[in-house]
DNA sequence: GGCCAGGCTAGCA
DNA sequence: TGCTAGCATGGC
């Protein structure tokens, strides 16, 4: 029996449906996912605490919320910490309604408002996790990169059983990241840069040399110039963590392979845009490119799931 | 077996 | 400032 269960607010429109098969093709190893149950599953933490939580959705998507449970016992304030989390991870205060109506007065974008109804961001729990699973995303399939999350949690993450002794994991800490060094990620298939990219940044943060928590008083261009400076970290990796992390609005990851290949399909291009045609074409969806970026990326998710998008 | 993956660095002109 | 080889491995 939970020991502690809420229920959390959702603007409608949202789809849980769209949400399932989005991540068909975007696999995330920390979730365990009961589609006839309409559940979510994985283990949060709550400071540095890793609490298992059950995410049910209710209702439909014209009124949806979701029933928060968890077997562990908070106090009021992990209480008040873990559904502020969650309502972070499901943009729960996010109204698409504006988006769409913005997103209708431009003709390729206006069917994917209706193809990928109540389709929202899916964010990552904290900026630490948002960064390393960003940079081991670079240049990489999706699947494989699902797989080196999956052994790094496997090697590093603290494990957590339900009642029924199924083990879940939780995402390694800054300080167990920096505890690794290059070579004990080979063997899972990172390559050196790679390893060494993801611990070097683990270590600037257990050395004070990097503070997440004041990125949320920055401006976009502020972040990009600040994170960049790290070895292994450019442009696109800080875009997708402060639209994936942050949840930020108005974000556009115009060197991206998936949005170059979504764009020519959503627009009809004959040839495959450049990072310059990407940037000019965005700026009629300001300040709501990171949802349109989402939805063009879905349509080349709906592709490769064998759908239609159109 | 070749090409593509939700890139980045370092070296060079 | 802008261009490019090299990295490194899975998936199709």
């Amino acid at each position: 029996m939970p020991v502690y269960s809420s229920v959390i607010s959702l603007i409608p429109p949202y789809s849980f449906e769209r949400l399932l098969r989005r991540l068909q093709t975007h696999p995330d190893p920390q979730l365990l996912v009961d589609a006839h149950k309409r559940v979510l599953r994985r283990v949060l933490r709550v400071g540095t605490r890793p609490v298992l939580v059950s995410l049910q959705f209710a209702g439909t998507t014209e009124e949806p919320f979701l029933r928060l449970h968890t077997p562990s016992s908070l106090s009021a304030g992990e209480q008040q910490q873990l559904e502020q989390t969650v309502r972070h991870m499901f943009c729960a205060d996010l109204d698409l309604v504006p988006i769409y109506e913005h997103m209708r007065h431009q003709p390729p974008l206006a069917i994917l408002t209706e193809r990928f109804r109540g389709l929202h961001p899916f964010l990552d729990s904290d900026l630490f996790q948002s960064m390393v699973k960003t940079i081991i995303g670079q240049q990489i399939n999706l699947a494989f990169a699902a797989n080196l999350t999956k052994r790094l949690l496997e090697l590093s993450g603290d494990a957590v059983e339900d009642d029924e002794g199924r083990v879940f994991l939780a995402f390694p800490t800054e300080e167990a990241v920096a505890r690794l060094e290059p070579e004990d990620l080979r063997p899972l298939q990172f390559s050196q840069r790679k390893a060494e990219y993801i611990i070097d940044y683990a270590r600037a943060i257990v050395d004070g040399k990097v503070d997440l928590g004041r990125l949320w008083q920055m401006e976009d261009e502020e972040i990009i110039a600040c994170l960049t400076s790290l070895r292994g970290i450019g442009r696109w990796t800080v875009e997708c963590l402060m639209m994936f992390g942050m949840g930020r609005p108005n974000l556009l990851p115009a060197a991206d392979i998936g949005l170059r290949n979504g764009l020519q399909l959503v627009y009809g291009l004959t040839e495959k845009p450049d990072e310059k045609d990407i940037r000019r074409i965005g700026e009629a969806w300001a300040p709501w490119r990171s949802i349109c970026s989402l939805y063009i990326w879905e349509a080349v998710g709906a592709v490769k799931r064998k759908e239609t998008w159109e």
